[in-house]
RNA sequence: GCCAACCUAGCUCAGGGGUAGAGCAGCGGUUUCGUAAACCGCAGGUCGUGGGUUCAAAUCCCAUGGUUGGCUCCA
């Protein structure tokens, strides 16, 4: 094995060390395995570069000994409690503990954060000592830290077992870590206690619930205000919060989860609705309406009713209420774990769901006659209703809930057709995620999940189909092991919004089970029977959810080809109140939204309620506008001047159509 | 579902054992007004719901519903 030496000592032999070197980064090794503390030995010959403070990768460094201060306070201010893991995370960091007393409060928080300042005043080193497997464990079963013991003795046997001291002499703590780490504690310059929660031991339900402590570090606390002031950009973004304020929709108890659209958000919805529609019009889509209840045979044929029930609702009738012998049979069927086929059998034909997802009543619709290769590839979507049974704690405003519409697609086709499918659909989001300002687009493929139906075989020859095809069209993609559907893998389309979060909004799936599942055929041009394969696709997901995504991306302000109105009409006294009414008729004759302010108020007052709103455009009448038939037109701040109302109307009903490529 | 916090007027929030408060919105009036808040007045709440403790509960306890932040799950 070639000599090592730690970095510290290779810079040192050069010369005294800037204080702002927190690490290094090694050159040609895995990402995971790059950045390095100053004190871990590395090859003599590595190539590596200096990780200064400010550098992106010196707040993983940052952040991994946050957590450590953070533990060490705990549990000095909490005798007793029990440490397990506490890693670096994109935003900040995080340490799960085994408290005796339960959960903390704020008011912990707070203490622990102020004897993290203390700790990280005594400006002590962290300190990398290699420790052998037994004598790691002797040590941690001393202290009582059963959980770090138990993952220790879970490593394989060649691990490099290694622990991270840091602390005044007498006072140091120690944790079981494969670091890095900053130098010293008064590299931590910056630091917040953000929240509390409940969390698993290794992430499984079932095992003992910890208490997670989530922090933020950074390298200053400039960037540390900065990033605060980012979480308080995105709280005014909040979809919930702009739902409310401009009327878009509403929550009640008496339907937990479900929106409820008002007039104003139902008018973007349904613009939303129009714009796709006019999508499938150009992308050669047959648009289908289908029912909300089918039998439960139709859920067994597709594979729902064995695995997907629990997020399913289920459609009883009095009848089977009061036949006590079914409805027993019913409910034992139902809630048995095992997806026993005879019970299945049983539900099928006794019982009915309400629909989750549109595939199952598309394959239905596919065989309902004969069908031709001719017909194919048939592109047939439907904006219906579903309806999937969340988990109370999963539901988030319109983000998750549990009645949505997707604008949903099933293709069917065939084998050789799928790759040209993908590239179709591939130019079709490009446009859709352009019109709306999405300009960083991300493409994952997710492979197959643990709980799946259908042969191997058939798996490689989907999850290949669709890297080839994505390969076809010069995609890049990043593959996302297990996350694909229990029925075929997907490739996921995730955007950036306007603040820099992460959403999935597309999606397309390739299906060889359901065809086979509902026995579709079609003829082929030797009049054989064949089998077509269904891709599922949705372009912006969730309607419910794309709303919510697209609402925080804008900030409220919906272009003009969305908003609720487009115009606002705001009147400088009564005076002008019948030529107001009038430039609305008119308007509204030409097809543009309109919306008229004739309250008593001064027109300083209503052009801030108007800003508010977040109308697009608002007109100011007085009476030189009601004298020459003009509005005096505002875009934000920039007014526009009186111009006649003729052609007011025509620029916005310029303006307000879909937005089209090219 | 799990851990925790929260729920007071349409909205945003104050009050935390002793007679329910403010601002905005609403309604009535005065003002008829030119580009981000005119003025005066009125009305509005079984303090999520149900139990309990107490002479007395919005306030303390228990249960339950909903919401929020996480965990797990997901469009």
């Amino acid at each position: 094995m070639a000599e090592k030496k730690t970095p510290r000592e290779i810079l040192e032999s050069k010369g005294p060390i800037d204080k702002d070197v927190l690490g290094i980064k090694l050159r040609g090794v895995k990402p995971d395995a790059a950045l390095v503390d100053l004190q871990t030995p590395i090859p003599l010959d590595a190539q590596f570069d200096l990780v200064r403070r400010g550098q992106k990768e010196a707040l993983e460094l940052i952040r991994h000994s946050s957590a450590h201060v953070m533990a060490d306070a705990v549990q000095r201010l909490f005798p007793g409690t029990k440490v397990t893991f506490g890693p670096a995370t994109e935003n900040g960091f995080y340490y799960d503990f085994d408290r005796k007393g339960g959960a903390f409060s704020d008011e912990d928080l707070a203490k622990i954060e102020a004897t993290m300042r203390e700790i990280i005043a005594t400006k002590s080193s962290f300190k990398r000592e290699r420790i052998s497997r037994e004598d790691a464990i002797a040590l941690f079963s001393g202290k009582g830290e059963t959980y770090k013991v138990e993952w220790m003795q879970t490593l394989p046997p060649d691990t490099e077992f290694t622990v991270y001291r840091h602390g005044p002499a007498g006072h140091e703590w120690v944790d079981f870590c494969k670091g890095p780490h900053v130098p010293n504690t008064a590299d931590l310059a910056a630091i917040k206690l953000t929240a509390v929660s409940g969390t698993y031991w290794r992430g499984q339900e079932g095992n003992p619930v910890l208490q997670r402590i989530y922090g933020t570090a950074f390298a200053s606390e400039k960037a540390l205000e900065a990033y605060l002031k980012q979480v308080e950009e995105a709280k005014a973004r909040d979809h919930r919060k702009l739902g409310k304020e401009l009327e878009l929709f509403a929550f009640d108890e008496a339907a937990p989860a479900s929106p409820f659209f008002l007039p104003r958000g139902a008018k973007v919805y349904h613009r939303l609705v129009d714009y796709v529609r006019d999508l499938y019009f150009r992308y050669g889509y047959d648009e289908v309406v289908t029912p909300q209840i089918y039998s439960n045979e139709v859920f067994r044929t597709s594979g729902h009713l064995a695995n997907y029930r629990e997020n399913m609702y289920m459609a009883l009738t009095v009848e089977e209420f009061e036949d006590e012998k079914v409805f027993a049979k019913i409910r034992e069927s139902m809630t048995d774990p095992t997806g026993d086929p005879e019970k299945l059998a049983f539900l099928a034909k006794h019982t009915r769901g309400v629909k989750a997802m549109n595939c199952p009543g598309h394959a239905q619709l596919f065989s309902h006659r004969k069908r031709s290769y001719r017909e194919l590839p048939w592109r047939c979507a439907d904006f219906g209703r579903l309806h999937r049974f969340e988990r109370g704690g999963v539901v988030h405003g319109l983000a998750r809930v549990r009645t949505f519409c997707q604008d949903d697609a099933h293709i069917f086709c065939t084998l050789a057709q799928v790759e040209a499918e993908i590239g179709k659909f591939n130019a079709l989001l490009d446009e859709v995620y352009g019109a709306f300002g999405f300009q960083d687009v991300n493409i994952k493929l997710a492979t197959r999940p643990d709980k799946r139906m259908g042969s191997e075989a058939q798996w490689d020859e989907a999850e290949r189909a669709l890297g080839k095809a994505l390969e076809g069209v010069g995609r890049s993609f990043e593959i996302s092991e297990g996350e694909g559907a229990f029925y075929g893998p997907k490739l996921e389309y995730h955007v950036k919004d306007a603040i820099g979060r992460s959403w999935q909004l597309g999606t397309i799936q390739v299906d060889f089970q359901m065809p086979q599942r509902f026995e579709l055929k079609y003829v082929d041009e030797h009049g054989k029977d064949q089998t077509p394969v269904m891709l599922h696709r949705a372009v912006l997901g969730s309607l419910e959810r794309f709303f919510a995504v697209y609402l925080e991306h804008i900030a409220g302000n919906f272009p003009v080809w969305l908003a609720p109105e487009q115009i606002c009409l705001l009147t400088v006294s009564e005076k002008v109140e019948d030529y107001a009414r009038e430039a609305e008729g008119f308007l509204r004759s030409r097809g543009v939204r309109t919306a008229l302010d004739l309250s008593p108020d001064k027109l300083g007052a209503k052009i801030r309620s108007a800003r508010g709103m977040r109308y697009p455009y608002l007109a100011v009448i007085g009476a030189k506008e009601a004298e020459g038939r003009t509005l005096a037109l505002r875009r934000g701040n920039e007014e526009l001047g009186a111009l006649p109302l003729e052609q007011i109307a025509d620029r916005l009903v310029d303006e307000g159509k879909f937005p089209r490529k090219g």
